[in-house]
DNA sequence: AATGAATGAGGTTTCATTCAT
DNA sequence: AATGAATGAAACCTCATTCAT
């Protein structure tokens, strides 16, 4: 329907604007994280210590708010996949590596497990391009280990995606005694190609 | 919290209320599918062609009706299951066919999806009786395939039950270009034993 | 823009829902008339005894709750207009009455003298339909009194709309010592025919 | 209630100071006749390129900038009319140009109109003075007219700002097809005497 | 049993004004 | 003196649920 991104500042923010922004970041994380979605605007401004309007300035709706939060998670999901292709070692163990993390942070979470579960299609379409370069950042890691022929060659990029969101929705359903890592590493076991699976006649 | 669950009635009920509350359930099928989780209330029995109150006098909560529904999808996913356990033929592919056939049935439900994907981790826990007998059904079945070798003998039903979720998650943000029966396929092959997977003897 | 106007009813309705509309209106009349309208809907609510969900069920906006007002208030003084036409007596004397009366109506109400006065040109185009019945009738009326000579022929309707407005807005400001009977008297005056103004050699 | 009115600064303003006074009245005129008196002091400041900051430090108050705006008019009107009383020639014609040319400036105003109109009693009696010399000049202006016979005598200053209030209070409401020349010139009609309407020695 | 009108706590958002930079 | 970020008290409106008819 209607946009609800928010322009990126032309011209930097005054320095307290921008420790607000930051502080209002953060406490949205963790309220939305607490509370999931349906946290209430009062609750991150107080907790974030402004008021209201604050941020409202900052950010002119809730959608936009828990935009940005979704759109900086997916950022910090790629950067770790960039950090991950400047790795020398195994691309075999590193991109199951990155993976690993990503679930990690992922499960600290509470909205971008809902998020990346189904819930919010329209915060899920408005951050494309975010998505778009996590892809294609997975997609080379991703290259590298099937080069090597530690994955399968017909995953794609986007199985990879939705392997973490079934992930992510399985957390968010699940109580403390879901064990996520045993989940991953079975998932995981089974992109892997046979040689890899079994080292052969070793 | 509280409990939402809804005591299955003691005694019938009328016939018209037997009919009224067939035809809630239905309504509220298309309109959650329609408008999401938080369709209201008051679409509902409009489209029902009830009042409200008789909204009410069936399902107590918003969220108790949801609950039903999601049982309902629930015991629908098992009733697949068990027939599949009914048949004779190759454990194997009974266990794939029931999974294509439940996702099948999902990929036509966005309230399942989106339960499935995480919205309503109360819904999740109150449905625990289906879940179980669902979980139970998919454990025999899933025993029979490995049994014979087809899958992996370190898979768990809960195994399938993450699998489907991560499958419905999918559906729900996917455009019409998510092909599920490939990332199906993908998924089933990684559970594969690797005898399986490669026909013995060549 | 949008359209602010509220369907009339097509089947009336409950009784309960009739009190209470009409006590919403007595209400909202008196609260804008004390406050003008820039009151409140929750006082509007307040002093009708009602809910504000009651409020907004019957008007779905402070627009449409002022705009029925409105079109009330005109609806009124076309009904003193209709019944001065079915009046005996001199043309004249009626015409000039019946502006007493109305303007009379519109001392007791800020509101209405807000909107005649200007403020709302959106309510005043959406009370269009009113505002045409009046005029028309209004018409009838001066054409009598201008067929009996007792007002110049050159006077239209319009003209007479725009008297009350001047009027009503002078209202609007004008403190207690504000006399408007002398003011109307004197446009009334300035209206009337010379033959009318100094009845001549009697 | 509270004085909203603004002392007349002490000093003379900076040279910058005073273009930003008249920058911000301009735009604020601007504004209020796009947006009617519910236009926004970011817009304001927005327009005139300054900060709200500097806004507020020339006028203290929304209403302040309100009512500077209706001063500055009302000053203007009386501008008009004691050049009119320094004029040569035929009373009861620079009484009626006078009257013609105010609201020629008052159809380009549309706070003008607004306040004129109704909306906000309290800007009104805060510009008491203003007002009162305005008064006092027609008052003079009107004697003249009413010396020659011109004007009927029992017309007051007052009735002349009624008269012009409805004037202005439906060129707010008007479309493009009210043609408010017609109307003055009926008023005024009405306001002449007998000899005056019907040239003498016919 | 059914209806739909009533309820009102609670949610998001606005905007005149203040104040740190 | 100027700036524009911060403030927070309202304001409007929603919607799950109750209850009189």
């Amino acid at each position: 329907m209607s946009d609800i991104s928010v322009e990126s500042p032309e011209r930097p923010l005054r320095a307290d604007a921008r420790r607000n922004r930051a502080l209002i970041l953060q406490s949205a994380r963790e309220v939305f994280a607490a509370d999931g979605a349906e946290a209430q605007m009062d609750d991150v401004a107080l907790r974030a210590g402004v008021g209201v309007g604050t941020l409202y300035r900052h950010f002119p709706t809730k959608e936009a708010l828990l935009l940005e939060l979704v759109r900086d998670k997916l950022r910090s999901f790629a950067e770790n996949v960039a950090e991950a292709l400047e790795q020398q070692g195994d691309p075999g163990e590193i991109f199951q590596a990155v993976l690993y993390r990503n679930a990690e942070v992922a499960s600290r979470d509470a909205v971008m497990q809902q998020v990346l579960a189904g819930a919010g299609d329209q915060l899920w379409s408005a951050a494309l391009a975010e998505r778009e370069r996590l892809g294609a950042l997975t997609a080379e890691l991703l290259g590298r280990a099937q080069r090597v022929n530690a994955v399968r060659g017909d995953v794609q990029a986007s199985d990879i995606a939705m392997l973490m969101c079934g992930l992510c929705a399985t957390m968010a359903h699940g109580g403390p005694d879901f064990d996520w890592r045993r989940h991953l590493a079975l998932l995981l076991d089974g992109l892997a190609t046979r040689e890899a699976m079994v080292p052969p006649g070793r």
